[in-house]
Parts: structure tokens; C-alpha cells; sequence
DNA sequence: AAACAATATTTGTTACGACAAAAATATAAA
DNA sequence: TTTATATTTTTGTCGTAACAAATATTGTTT
């Protein structure tokens, strides 16, 4: 088989879980990233993440997360603290309104995902995985 | 397996051929959503294609092909002429300094492909295509 | 023909990614 | 301490995606 074709495939595949995802947020008025972001701040527990630690966990590590976590900041689900001890620092939460409205999303997504895949064999779901790790991007 | 781990094995891998891409393009100073409307202008064969014609055979359905072409016009890779028989339809060609960019481009990026999953057997690539055909987007 | 609907493209707006450069601050070296 | 270097974030610019609305033209109906 050619690896074009393969290459192609998983793209198109990819742009069809974005339509779904961003489909699924619509309603609520924030996009895939935003909402990613959310999740990386819900993952701290209460423990503050400065710019770079979000960064670091987003999957687009060139996109401006600054701009990102203003408009989050603006619908109030984050608050931006300089850093005491290191002022050329940020430090970020989720506030409790960012907190029940993931919350509220997260079925919604959640529902998404099984719905495109959740027919798939356990298996299957491992084998892709696994087959998708052995993509080489040294 | 969860489903969840499986969709965002597929989107960070996805990002990381976008990379591995566009890395590969950057010298040559195209995008690969410009590099894309070239190969499906190719794929022509000196028939002129409509906007819409473009539009459905690229990947992102939404994207803006007016301005894309625009790009494509400003470098001389393409031509735009408007349609005799229907003024409402514009029709267009690649240029021949177009083609020669492409085949120069081509081996390029076959490489690139080749780098990231050519060390896969074809069993796994047939494999992966046939499990990525199996996720529901109705 | 005039009005209306359908089709094809263009234009405008917002959000984000990629990336370079600037700004602010901290740390280390002379 | 002054200078240089490193770190962290912000700002600016361009290209593109998503999408709505506008425009131009054609086709259809009355």
C-alpha cells in the first residue's frame, strides 16, 4: 500500500473528529482549544500553571496560548495572577464557573468520542494506537 | 481501551505529519493547503476546473478557496479566466511554471512520507486505513 | 418583462496556528 | 555595579478555517 494514501486517509479522518468535536462545542460557544486549555487547568487541582506548563501539555505547542487564555479569561472560566516569586511568571487557574462549565461539557464530548469509535473492538482501539505509534517523526 | 486515548493519539499524530509537512514545504515558501489546490489542478490534465470543482476535492471543505487561488495567481502558479458559457463560474488552470514546481516538490514530500511510515509493512498500513475507515462520522 | 429562486463566487469577520521580535524580569559574569 | 545572557510572556504579522452575508449571474415562474 502506499504511504501516501495511508498519510491522506489519517488526515481526512482527523478533519472529520475536528467537525465533530467543534459541531458538539457550538452550542456553548468555545472552541476545541479553549476548551483544551480548560481541561490542562482543571488537571492541576487548585495547584497554579504558568504559561509555559500549558503549553507544554497542548498538543499545538506554536499556538499563542496567551491570546488563547485571554478570551477564557474574558468569559471568566480562568484567572491570571503574576507570579510573586518570579514576576516574568503567570499564574493560572479555573475558576469555579470554568469548573462547572467543563463539567457540564465533558458528557457532551465524551458522547462524541463513543460515538465515532465506541462501536470499535477493544482490540481495534489498541491496534490503531499501536500501529499510529509506529508513525516516525524523528 | 478508552476512546478518548485513541482520538488524541490520532490528533497528535496527526499534527506531528502536519509538521513534518510543512517543514518540508517551507523552503520551497508554499503552504501544503496551497501545495494541495496545485496537485488537484495537476490532476486536471489541462481541463479547466470551476471553484467548486477545487473545493470539493480538498480535504477542508470550509476553507476559503477564493483567497487560497489568490495566492496561487500572485505566484504565477495558476490562471483564472472566467467562464464563456456561465459568468457566474470562474475556470482554472496551472500554469507550466506551476508544473514544474510541482514535479520539483513531489519527490520531496514522497520522502517525507516514505520517512514517517515507509518502515511500516504493508499489512500494518493496510491495517490502520481499513480501522481508521471504521470511525463514524454520520 | 418583472419578480423570484437558484447557483457560483467573493468579501468580511472572528479565531487560531506559526513564527519572529519585543518587552520585562531574573540570573550570572566581568 | 554594570553588562551580558537567559527566561518568560506579550505583541505583531501573515496564512488559513469556519462561517455568514453580499454580489453577480442565470434560470424559472407569473
Amino acid at each position: 500500500m502506499d504511504s501516501k494514501k495511508v498519510i491522506i486517509t489519517l488526515i481526512k479522518i482527523n478533519y472529520e473528529i475536528n467537525i465533530q468535536l467543534m459541531t458538539a462545542l457550538k452550542p456553548y460557544g468555545i472552541s476545541i482549544q479553549q476548551f483544551n486549555v480548560l481541561r490542562i487547568l482543571r488537571g492541576q487541582k487548585g495547584v497554579a500553571a504558568n504559561l509555559s506548563t500549558v503549553q507544554e501539555r497542548m498538543i499545538n505547542k506554536m499556538s499563542n496560548t496567551t491570546r488563547l487564555i485571554d478570551k477564557l479569561i474574558e468569559k471568566s472560566f480562568v484567572e491570571r495572577i503574576i507570579c510573586k516569586e518570579n514576576r516574568r511568571k503567570i499564574e493560572l487557574f479555573i475558576t469555579n464557573k470554568g469548573l462547572v462549565f467543563l463539567n457540564q461539557i465533558d458528557p457532551v464530548i465524551d458522547k462524541v468520542e463513543e460515538k465515532m469509535i465506541g462501536h470499535l473492538k477493544n482490540q481495534d482501539k489498541e491496534k490503531v494506537v499501536s500501529l499510529l505509534k509506529q508513525f516516525d517523526f524523528s
